[in-house]
DNA sequence: GATGAAACATGATTCTAATCATGTTTTGAG
DNA sequence: CTCAAAACATGATTAGAATCATGTTTCATC
């Protein structure tokens, strides 16, 4: 006689890894995953693990705020993601020859749990739910990666962009309008594979059509809407 | 006491699924997915699956030739893969809203079996070492889609776009420098993201080169060097 | 075999964004 | 505080590819 299995919930968001753990792991299991991960500080701009480096095994975010870079075969560089509190980094060394394929460095402090490549294993291999639960998660980030942005305009890129960084980083506490930490026109640059030039020439455009108001290196968002629609068409 | 786990094997191909199911399920599981496969056959130029549609379960090409292709919002379809003998669909369908986000269409008549996703579930959720691999492969098409694609220019695309074609369709048993199946100048032109009159210039220009030789709609590798050369920088 | 549609092909023109050039502001180290 | 380096900013020029326009070939169907 076959069990019969509830559907599938979703989505799979997989905000927060510790919660994810907690969830689909036993106590003792847990226990094992806190016995073997180790905590890390690391200082602003470092790399938390490198391209090409050996997979060691999987990073968590505490606290803290991180960008995912790709560089190519001419050494330029394509930002992937932003990450920050509760984010998984290195997943994505997970096969082929087991190296990293994209590196990750700090904007500021950070602090980040590690968990080595091997307890990983052995908690996957031992936790049915989990495992399931973990490709789900997979699946789910091929889903996103699927996301169409070839044959759109740089502007509605770099709109996108900023709503990503906002996302991301979230709102300033004392100043919501204000992204509480904006990244560099470089790093909007290598998210949109364009130049800084043209980052800045947009940003200019989206400051004057009063979308958005650019502060020094700051941005702030008038008109989330409008940032909206240019982002998603 | 905690279990030893060899070493992951490497690399997560699954360039045949059967193989694939027999090789991580017991007898039992597979004659349960025997039993509960259904076989299909798709004509020319028909759907296996449409994009948005509900995910109902994966696909396996028995023997046939696929497109995968995603629409934009404006309706501007990209090829994201071509797919043949032992080759999965749908399983860019798990997660999110259960909905494929991309449809696959035949070239030519095939021979395809379908898993439906209960089935899929079942077996998924009560073989540990089989969704773990399951779990690898995801990983393994996460870091696929990570190739940098971006800011090379067409030429460059529309080589690795021809390699791409032989590889996954093969060369003319008869005429080996032959591909066996070349795909129309719009599909090269989605799959690089350009107007089919750009393909049709760089192939222009790749004939002249003699790089390829462009015979009517068909295409011939005559210097895979050079051809790999561009298609790899 | 005729015929209309789809695919292939090529030239002319336009446009987006890269590149180059130059200058200003901000930031961080000593 | 000083100074150099990095980041920001803007204008001029160029180049790669899209778009438009037009014609030819191939293919499926009556």
């Amino acid at each position: 006689m076959l069990p019969f299995f509830e559907e599938v919930p979703l989505p799979y968001k997989l905000e927060c890894m510790d919660s994810f753990l907690k969830q689909y792991c036993s106590s003792e299991w847990q226990e094992f995953i806190n016995f073997h991960k180790i905590k890390k500080v690391v200082e602003p701009n470092e790399y938390v693990f490198k391209e090409k480096e050996q997979t060691e095994g999987l990073y968590i975010i505490n606290k803290g705020k991180v960008k995912v870079i790709s560089r190519d075969v001419e050494g330029k560089e394509t930002l992937i993601r932003l990450a920050s509190d509760g984010d998984i980094l290195g997943h994505r060394g997970f096969g082929g020859d087991w190296t990293y394929p994209i590196s990750a460095m700090t904007y500021e402090k950070s602090e980040i749990t590690f968990i080595p490549i091997n307890t990983f294993n052995i908690v996957a291999k031992s936790n049915n739910e989990f495992t399931y639960q973990l490709m789900m998660f997979f699946a789910e980030e091929l889903r996103r990666s699927e996301e169409k942005i070839m044959h759109v305009q740089v502007k509605n890129r770099v709109a996108r962009a900023i709503l990503t960084n906002y996302n991301a980083f979230g709102p300033d506490k004392k100043d919501p309008t204000r992204l509480s930490y904006t990244i560099s026109r470089k790093d909007y640059a290598s998210m949109v594979n364009t130049t800084y030039e043209t980052v800045i020439r947009v940003l200019s455009d989206l400051n004057k059509e009063k979308i958005i108001s650019v502060e020094g290196k700051s941005i702030r968002i008038l008109n989330l809407d409008l940032l909206n629609q240019l982002a998603y068409i």
